[in-house]
DNA sequence: CATAATATTCTAGAACC
DNA sequence: GGTTCTAGAATATTATG
């Protein structure tokens, strides 16, 4: 598990833009959504004042927009209609997804393929309507999440045997050295051991 | 965090059948599907002669579905249609997803029929439409597996704040007793330190 | 230095009210 | 008509060989 970001590989604009939403600094500002699958701009001029000169050369809040449009940001209507406050959001850029960064990519070549069939000629038809709601997104977005869920556990149970090992190799060495520690603090709620992480038993 | 899972107000068909379906011992015979969103049983006879009578005070494995079926699970056609293996669904049964078992409910207040009724040595039904996808169920899965993703984010905080205060009374107890440990085991592989778990530092 | 990639600004199209 | 979101295009800046 050498680089699992790979962040070499990603533009620098989203580097930075998982910074700004994710730095608990600015929450005031700019922030998460509740659910991680978006963020918001709370505060827009501030926002533009504060934030932006930080991290680019402008102050400018359209062109922090126009760099969201570019990489396929949507901006999406929060329920609060009347709310200052504007929400952007990518299927790839969530809270807990900084891996699939890796795969925004710049410019519009997200709607190549959708139909196979023409394979004719592509004459830019007007394409009068467009439909609602794209619902084959969903899919991708539970494939996703089911991914990073995976991986994250994964990660997890790494990182509790670490944790293990080099706790219980501690302990051994205490004990060695009786009259040096008393009680371990109990658990003063007895929180259930450990948080009941899926099934497997990963303390 | 008294007890996330509450499981005491689960069914205990349900809690079984997890324990079944997670089992390493009994995966020859039945196991979860390759993404953990369905389980299938593999070997029907011997599921039903080896497994069953363990779990459950018979060796029927019409029982077992009818089971299944009085709690909303259906079965779905696994691709490879000429497979002997039963493939069974909930949208609330998942590998990483018992905390939703406590939605689980008994009795088929759904709508559907049961589908599945009897499933076991039935001939092939000649299922004439196969309906297309539902879509619907999607938002329900992105919506399990978000839920799922913030309530293990929400474990693991705890988990770590544990670990901190441990490890923070270890060594106030080894500053009382100099000498007493000389080096932390290495990490041999090095995995990376730590996986990168979202954006926050949590350790 | 040449070239590509990315960033910034301005303007226009499309959809919606 | 006005508003909002997104895309086009032109220029500037930076990265890379």
């Amino acid at each position: 598990m050498v680089d699992h970001l790979e962040l070499d590989k990603v533009a620098p604009f989203l580097i930075k833009l998982f910074e700004i939403v994710s730095s608990p600094a600015s929450d005031n500002l700019v922030c998460w959504s509740e659910h991680g699958e978006s963020f918001k701009i709370v505060d827009r001029t501030k926002f533009a004042q504060d934030v932006l000169p930080f991290y680019f050369k402008h102050d400018n809040l359209r062109s922090f927009i126009r760099q969201l449009n570019i990489y396929g940001f949507q901006r999406c209507q929060n329920s609060s209609g009347r709310d200052r406050t504007m929400e952007f959001f990518h299927p790839m850029f969530t809270r807990n997804g900084m891996r699939n960064l890796k795969d925004i990519k710049r410019g519009n070549q997200s709607k190549k393929n959708d139909t196979v069939e023409d394979g004719v000629d592509e004459v830019e038809q007007p394409q009068a309507k467009r439909p609602r709601v794209d619902y084959s997104t969903f899919k991708t977005d539970v494939a996703r999440l089911q991914k990073n869920l995976e991986e994250f556990e994964h990660d997890l149970k790494q990182h509790t045997l670490q944790v293990q090992q080099k706790l219980a190799y501690i302990l051994s060495a205490l004990d060695d050295t009786p009259g040096a520690v008393q009680q371990p603090p109990a658990d003063s709620e007895q929180r259930g051991s450990s948080p009941e992480l899926s099934a497997g038993a990963l303390l």
